[in-house]
DNA sequence: CCGGATCCGAATCGATACTG
DNA sequence: CAGTATCGATTCGGATCCGG
């Protein structure tokens, strides 16, 4: 039997043996957000040693999460089977469970455009959603963010993030808002826009501040009733 | 910062650091059947060294995912916490995903009773329920299986199975099925019951083997429309 | 710059033995 | 029963290097 194997035939076991390995749930977790490119990935993860990436890109593609795709010009993009998109509900889920425990950054803890995007796609209430549009900062990622009739788009602005893979957005943003990571206090139902604004995890640069709360029911992480004992 | 984090404020990478490390996942899927033992946990993963179980459950017990419960006689279990077992929805849903892509199985694999428990779970489909009560037999292990109005109900008969959880089920069974691991064919949709005792998947030992009907629309798994390319 | 491959020390994992 | 202790085998992390 292979040495690292589990030895359970279960359904758990496969996927865990597909997606477990160390790196590999936050390789899909960027790639849910688009096709990315080797050194998309890498900037994405600053953390994650180049070989690691090289054979995690390898064990995903042999298990058919995704593949490579050669560009027409040049270079490659990863991207994402349908067996690998797939995923995508579970890494929301997980995405809800991890954040009612985040508590506050660790120091050197960085903020990513795809991590971000995919916490406002874990956060979106499609049921009480409100239009919107608006410019998000948060440490040097920059979005915009638009909801309309229901449905959330979130472009990655130029800066750090794999420009052009949908058209800039028309028009300008109804407000900027600049955050910090205590923006999870308003996502989290623990701060209102007022006391966020008033403890400095968030401001409003351009517009009406009001956009606050409309923002604030349109992404949310409902507490657990329940978290200890 | 700590040497191993991830380095990212992001829930996703949040739940990956409580639950990421190898063997965690499975001891939440055999924890979310039931309180169990030290020893219990052992058994249901043959292949954990020791000392990573260990290791395993003190990490779980800190990252609040479960707790030690000394029993009042004596010993002690460990059961998860709300917070862990809010995870079930994402292992049942890991546990379908995984599901797709198992094949057979390689040599050495076993079937324990916590993992068949949990694949009874994850195949389950209530609205499809039909009523039904019947001995299952994979390998070693036995379950007595009781699907009344809607609900499951499934509990670990005397062999390997921590006795006394939950009290002997009342009366005798419609049927006593014996399987292998084809039995995944049965649930996956790839076989019909018919096809599935033809091929020796699957053997109904006693009863009407009729029941297979009901048991295939009431745990079923159905094919992802596109596993490639 | 892109997409890795290579090398090496540090940390983790796996297997077995042993203990209160 | 519920772990610790030990030790070799792997894997990971960090850095450097290389061919297009």
């Amino acid at each position: 039997m292979a040495a690292r194997s589990y030895g359970q035939y279960c359904g758990v076991t496969n996927a865990v043996e597909l997606i477990g390995e160390r790196w590999a749930m936050l390789i899909v977790r960027d790639l849910l957000v688009g096709p990315r490119r080797y050194t998309d990935l890498k900037r994405g993860l600053p953390r994650i040693p180049t070989n690691i990436l090289s054979s995690r890109l390898r064990e995903l593609q042999e298990g058919g999460v995704l593949r490579r795709v050669p560009l027409h010009n040049c270079g490659l993009v990863y991207e994402l089977t349908p067996y690998g998109r797939a995923l995508e509900p579970i890494l929301l889920a997980l995405g809800r469970w991890g954040f009612q425990t985040m508590g506050d950054p660790h120091e050197g803890d960085v903020v990513t455009a795809d991590s971000l995007t995919m916490a406002l796609r874990t956060s979106f209430q499609a049921e009480r959603a409100a239009d919107l549009d608006l410019e998000l900062h948060v440490g040097d990622v920059a979005l915009r963010v638009i909801v309309r009739s229901g449905a959330l788009h979130v472009a990655q602005l130029a800066p750090a993030g794999p420009p052009g893979v949908a058209g800039p957005p028309s028009g300008e943003p109804e407000a900027i808002v600049v955050a910090g990571p205590g923006i999870r206090r308003l996502i989290g139902g623990e701060a209102t826009p007022a006391e966020a604004v008033a403890q400095d995890h968030v401001a409003v640069v351009r517009g009406d501040e009001r956009i606050l709360d409309r923002f604030a029911r349109t992404f949310h992480i409902a507490p657990l009733p329940l978290l200890g004992p």
